[in-house]
DNA sequence: ACCTGAACACCGTTCAAGT
DNA sequence: ACCTGAACACCGTTCAAGT
C-alpha cells in the first residue's frame, strides 16, 4: 500500500484505521449486512461521504478488512514432512476464515486471500512442490485446495446463518420429508441421518483425500 | 409444493409461473443483481406488492428460480463402473450451475442443490456406496465433493464478473507485483503465471483428485 | 486536503384500503 | 382472494459547496 504523504492542507479527523478498526467491530459485533456506509459513518462520528477520502467504495473497504483480519495471524511453524505441511497450510487457511465466516462474502473473487498472508499459499505451493509436483501443477493442486476450502466455509456459513434466521429447518426437511423412495433409495435411506451427518465438520477428511488424489504417492 | 386450491374468490391476474418466468429472463438477460421486487413487478405489468401474494419473500423467488432452472435439465444416462458414474454425476452437477452462474447466490446454505434435481446426489450417493463405501461415508464424500464444486463455480463466477467489471486486474495483479521475492519464492517464481493458470479450468482433474482420494484404492 | 449537506436513484417490505 | 397506493426505513454514491 502507497503510504500518503501528508504535505500540508488541513489535518484529517478521521484515518483510514479508524474507519477500518470501526469497520471491523460492527462486523464483529453485528454481521457484515449491517456494516453500511452509514453506520459505519455514525461510529467514526462524520459524514458518510467522509469515509469516501480515505476508502475508494464500500467494496475497497471490506478487502482492507479482509487484509486487517489476515494481518493478525501469524504464520505457524510448518511440519518438515512436505505433504504434512501442505495438509497444516490448509488447515490454517480453513481456520483462519472459519473464525469470522464473514470473509466468506469477500472471498468470492480473489484466489491470494490476502497480502498479508501470502505465506499461505506460499506454504501450499512450496509444500507441493516439495512433493514433486512441478510449479505449474503446484499452483493446480493449489486451487482444487482453495476451491475445496472456500467451498467448504461459504456453504457452511450460509447453513449457519440460515439456522440463526431461526425459521431453522425450512427447505431442507421439506424436501427429505417429501423424498420419492422409489426414484431416490439412497437417499431416502440417509434421509434421517442426514442433518447429524451435514453438521460434522469433515473438513480435515475431505482435505487429505484431495491431497492424497493430488500428491504422487510415495 | 402444495397445489393451491382455487374456491372461488378474484381471479388471478399475475400466477406464480408467469412470475418466475420473467424472473428468470431478467436474470438472464441483466444478471442477478439486476432482480429487484420492484423491476420484475414492472415486467410482469404489477404493483411490488402483487408479488407478495404469490411468492413468500425475495429469497423465497430466488429458490423457486433455483428449481426452476434444475427442472430443465434431463438426469443424463451414467456410465456402469461405479467410480465413472461418480465423476459423470459431479461433472453434470458442476456443468449445470457453470451455466448459470447466478446460482452461486443461491446456493450459499442447501446442500442438496434442488427438490427438482435430486437424482444428482442420489447418483453420487448410489455410486460412492457401489464403490464400497458406507452410506455414511458416501454422505461425507458426497458434500466434500460438493464443497469442492460449489467452491469452484462460486470462486470462478465471482473472478468473471470481477474481470467484467471493465477495471480488469485491479487487486491480484498489484498483489503479484509487489510480492517480495525473499518471503516468498514460490509465488515469485510462478508470478508470470498465475494469471494463465487461473484461467483454466481444472475442475476435471481436482475432481478426479479427490475422488481417487475418497475412494477406496480397487 | 478534508469534510459537510443536500440530493439522486434506488432498495425490500408493511399496512390499510379497495374490488 | 387478489391487487393497489402510499409510506417506512433504509441503501451506496455524486456533486457542489464550505473551511
Amino acid at each position: 500500500m502507497v503510504e500518503r504523504v501528508v504535505k500540508g492542507g488541513r489535518p484529517a479527523r478521521i484515518s483510514r484505521e479508524a474507519i477500518v478498526a470501526a469497520a471491523s467491530m460492527l462486523v464483529e459485533r453485528d454481521g457484515v449486512d449491517a456494516l453500511t456506509m452509514r453506520k459505519l459513518a455514525d461510529e467514526v462520528g462524520a459524514t458518510p461521504m467522509a469515509l469516501y477520502h480515505h476508502v475508494r467504495d464500500k467494496s475497497g473497504l471490506l478487502l482492507l478488512l479482509l487484509d486487517h483480519h489476515a494481518q493478525a495471524v501469524e504464520e505457524p511453524v510448518w511440519p518438515d514432512e512436505p505433504r504434512e505441511k501442505l495438509i497444516a497450510a490448509a488447515v490454517t487457511m480453513h481456520d483462519v476464515l472459519a473464525a469470522r465466516p464473514w470473509v466468506a462474502e469477500v472471498l468470492t473473487s480473489d484466489d491470494l486471500l490476502s497480502v498479508s498472508a501470502l505465506w499461505l499459499p506460499e506454504a501450499i505451493v512450496d509444500a507441493a512442490v516439495a512433493c514433486g509436483l512441478t510449479e505449474r501443477q503446484a499452483v493446480h493442486a493449489y486451487r482444487s485446495i482453495w476451491y475445496y476450502t472456500a467451498g467448504e466455509i461459504i456453504i457452511r456459513a450460509g447453513a449457519a446463518r440460515r439456522r440463526a434466521a431461526e425459521g431453522a429447518p425450512p427447505y431442507r426437511d421439506q424436501v427429505f420429508a417429501e423424498i420419492d423412495a422409489e426414484r431416490y433409495p439412497q437417499l431416502a435411506s440417509v434421509a434421517g441421518e442426514w442433518v447429524e451427518l451435514a453438521g460434522q465438520d469433515t473438513y480435515r477428511e475431505g482435505l487429505e483425500a484431495l491431497a492424497a488424489g493430488l500428491l504422487p504417492s510415495e
